[in-house]
DNA sequence: AAGGTAGTCAGTTTTACGTCA
DNA sequence: GTTGACGTAAAACTGACTACC
């Protein structure tokens, strides 16, 4: 057993989300969704890496790009022109839309409409719009129609955008937690392999210490074993449960599998 | 049971934008 | 200063899947 063996130990990177009934959407239908979060601290701590929108740290833009941007924005086609006048309204965080009037909401254009005739366009979300969107997330990583319909509004974008948005948005989150747990991974596997050096050379040296010793005589190496989990080496063979020669139990709290425990021992 | 609808997800494509030679 | 190639982030699309009616 060598270094690559222990990194080649059938480790698999698995991602636990909670199933979790988030909301209905009044016709009594269940809505199992995938729970982002594995739990809100968590959520929280992951947060910070999680960077949308155009941040000046990120992206190195000043105000004058920003506004040269939104001014872009207000081309004919852009269904983001009501920010075009530099005043995007903070007043929309502010805005308590009723249900009722965001199941009048009328756009401009329809989906179908805007895409006909024309290529597709993307729109670049203002700093504005992506606050509020992540606000929004960070309550709930899904929306209902009415959610959808009103933060929409809210946004002054179509419904099916906010929807885009908050699918694209669950999946840099995943992608993210994704990351991390590779991280962990590989910080566990290189635990394993200095483990593993440390054992190999400990074992070497046990086993110096035996050639020329009245023990040797009593345990061939062949038949002490180690055991995989708790490290313990033992006199192997049927009556050698209590075999005399023990090296000294390596604390399992020194190497915590971060995903499992072994039930080996 | 089969078909339709609506929602989500994973994977992919497309576009806007920043960087650099 | 500008231009074009390139890389990246993210908006948008597509198809598969599932739950419900």
């Amino acid at each position: 057993m060598d270094v690559g063996d222990t990194c080649d130990t059938g480790l698999a990177l698995g991602l636990n989300y909670n199933a979790s009934d988030r909301w209905s959407d009044g016709h009594g239908r269940r809505e199992t969704i995938v729970k982002l979060e594995r739990s809100s601290s968590n959520m929280v701590a992951v947060e910070p890496s999680l960077t949308l929108g155009l941040s000046d740290e990120t992206h190195g833009s000043t105000k004058a790009k920003e506004e040269a941007r939104v001014a872009r924005q207000s081309s004919p086609h852009s269904t983001v022109s009501s920010f075009s006048d530099g005043h995007p309204s903070n007043t929309n965080k502010e805005n308590s839309i009723k249900s009722e009037e965001a199941e009048k909401v009328s756009f401009r254009v329809s989906d179908e409409e805007e895409e006909e005739g024309s290529a597709r366009k993307k729109l670049r979300l203002t700093k504005d719009q992506s606050a509020l969107l992540e606000d929004k997330f960070k309550e709930h990583s899904t929306l209902n129609p009415k959610q959808k319909q009103a933060l929409a509004k809210q946004l002054n974008l179509r419904p099916r955008q906010v929807e885009v948005w908050f699918q694209n948005r669950r999946a840099r989150t995943k992608l993210k937690q994704t990351e991390l747990d590779c991280e962990v991974l590989k910080r566990y596997c290189e635990t394993l392999s200095d483990e593993n050096r440390r054992l190999q050379k400990e074992l070497h040296e046990l086993r110096a210490l035996r050639f020329g010793s009245p023990l040797y005589m009593q345990f061939p190496a062949a038949a002490l074993t180690m055991c995989p989990s708790c490290k313990k080496i033992t006199a192997g063979g049927e009556g050698s449960k209590a075999g005399p020669f023990v090296t000294a139990p390596k604390p399992h709290s020194l190497f915590v599998n971060p995903f499992a425990h072994s039930a080996a021992c």
